[in-house]
This record gives structure tokens, sequence and C-alpha cells, in this order.
DNA sequence: ATATTTACTTGCAAATTGCAAGTATTGCCG
DNA sequence: CGGCAATACTTGCAATTTGCAAGTAAATAT
């Protein structure tokens, strides 16, 4: 019973990454993995700042600074100054951006779905349930151990 | 009942690469998380080759060529020719590699004992049947949707 | 015996990264 | 109010990482 837990979610986690990469480009527009993940984010998150969306994936401001650019010009993301703070800028998806984002999600989702065919409803109801508690035990557990979590 | 399938497995993903990454160090080496999932693999297969392992890691050959290089001039990886087929490289960790392997290993499992430790041991078995469940499909659905896995 | 394939390596040139140092705006404290 | 620190973001590098093209060397096919 106790085996190796890392090896388990390691595998996961890599295919995972993959279908990420492949759905790279649903949208009809050749966008890098990184590029996919901020699309995801700023659609996720309400009217994000710049700060908030590097915070939240762990990249430096500076690199990120530059990826928005980069997806600014490309059209699919614009940057909004702050009305109270002009500081800060407020990110969002442009209609194209949508788009491109909601292509992928589909496409991941419809891959995932695949996945879960092969199951039986209480298998699949089985494995939501448990992502669900990994997800929310990770969240406690930011201060358990001695590496802290980014 | 229905949510959104991806997002779960997205955050999950996302902060088991933190996790990764954090652990990089752990070594006592301050390698990257590229070259971290490059010792991992070559620990997990059977003396395998460059290809082999660039492949499954889904790595440019090319690229992967020099990282393995890096890993050689730093004394983690040795790089022995094929006896029967020279063309082949076949990889191992040394002495100090696989130390090195086994301290990221061993940090990673303890923290996600750390995340398990708030579960029942139901709950807990239920994590890890899911997570099984999950590989064993993934594997099995490579070319079901669309878009292959690579 | 020659051609093709396979495994791996190098030459670039482009893209990505992060630290240091910058600007602009806001908040703080006397 | 005025100056000083803090915050949000941007640019200047310089180093690293990346992948395609083109190479070498060994094995296999014809």
């Amino acid at each position: 019973m106790e085996q190796n837990l890392r090896e388990i979610f390691q595998i996961f986690s890599r295919r995972f990454g993959f279908l990420n990469k492949n759905c790279c480009q649903a949208g009809g527009h050749e966008i890098s993995l990184v590029q996919s993940h901020i699309l995801y984010e700023i659609d996720r998150q309400h009217h994000p700042s710049i700060q908030q969306v590097a915070e939240t994936l762990g990249t430096d401001i500076t690199t990120f600074s530059r990826q928005v650019q980069s997806l600014v010009k490309i059209g699919l993301v614009s940057k909004t100054p702050d009305p109270i703070d002009r500081r800060i800028f407020i990110l969002s998806l442009t209609a194209e951006g949508k788009e491109v984002a909601d292509n992928i999600d589909n496409q991941m989702n419809q891959f995932l779905e695949c996945v879960f065919s092969n199951m039986s409803q209480d298998e699949k109801a089985t494995v939501i349930h448990a992502i669900h508690l990994l997800n929310k035990n990770m969240e406690k557990t930011n201060k358990c151990c001695t590496t802290p979590l980014g």
C-alpha cells in the first residue's frame, strides 16, 4: 500500500502538461505554452492586475511584463490602467483572446471527457472528488513543510 | 455535478509543478527544473538511452543532448556507449546524481505525506486509487481525441 | 558494396529568462 | 503641505534555453 506517492503524481502531471502543450494551437493561433497559461489565468481571475497573474503563475514580474506585451501585440490581451490606482494595469482578454482561450478550454475538456469515457459514473465521481480533496489540502498545507510553496 | 473538468486538474498540476520547482535545491546542488526532471526519469527507467528519455519528457533531442552534457559536466549523470549498438549512449546516475535524485524524491514525498496528513485513511486511499485510474485511462486514450498526445 | 536509416552532436539564430536599474504613481509621517 | 519610502510596472543587459539545419558515425537494408 505504501508506494511512492510522488511517482503517480509526477506521471499524471507530465501527461497533463503534454495535453496543455498540444492544445496550444487549438485557437488557430500557435501560441506558446506560457501564453496559453496566461490566457487561462486572465480569463479565470476577475480583472486581475499584472502583478496578480504573475504571482499566480509563479513567473518573475519582468518576464511576465514582456509576455503580456507580446500578447497585447498579437491582439489577444488588453491592458487598461486602473482608474483608481494608475500604477496598476488591469488585464483582460480581447474578443479574439477570449475565443482562443475558449477553444483551448474546450479542447482540454473534450480530451478529459474522453479519458473519463472509459470509466463508470462512480469512478468518475471518485476521481473528481479526489482532485478536489487534493486541491483543498494542498492549499491548507502551504506552510506545513520545510520548503514553502510559491 | 458537471463542472469544468479542466480547471481542477489545471490548478492541481500547477501546484505540483511549484512543488517540483521548490524541491530542485533539495540535493544541495541548485539544479534547474528541467535537470530535476531528467534525473528523475533516468533514475526511473532501466538504463535508458538519450533518445528514450528525451521522448519520455517530450524534449527536442538536440536540446536534450545538451542538457545531458551539462549534467555530465557537473557530475550527476554518466553516458556509457552501448556495447551492442555504438550509436547509442546509455544514461545512468552517478553516485552523486543518485543522491541528489533521492533527496529530491524524499522531499517531494515528504511534502505529499504532509498534504495527506489532513486526510483520513479512506480519503488517502481514494485519492491514490483515483490517480491510478486517471493514469491508466490517460495511457489508453492516446489516440482517442483529435489532438494526439505526444 | 552502396544507400538508407538511426542515434547523437554541433552551428547558428531566435526566444526566454532574471537581475539591476529605471520611471511613475501612491501612501506615509512628520 | 513636503519629502521619503513603498508599490506597480518597464527597460537594459547578459546569460541561458530552445529548435531547426546540417553535420558525424554506426547499424541496417538492398
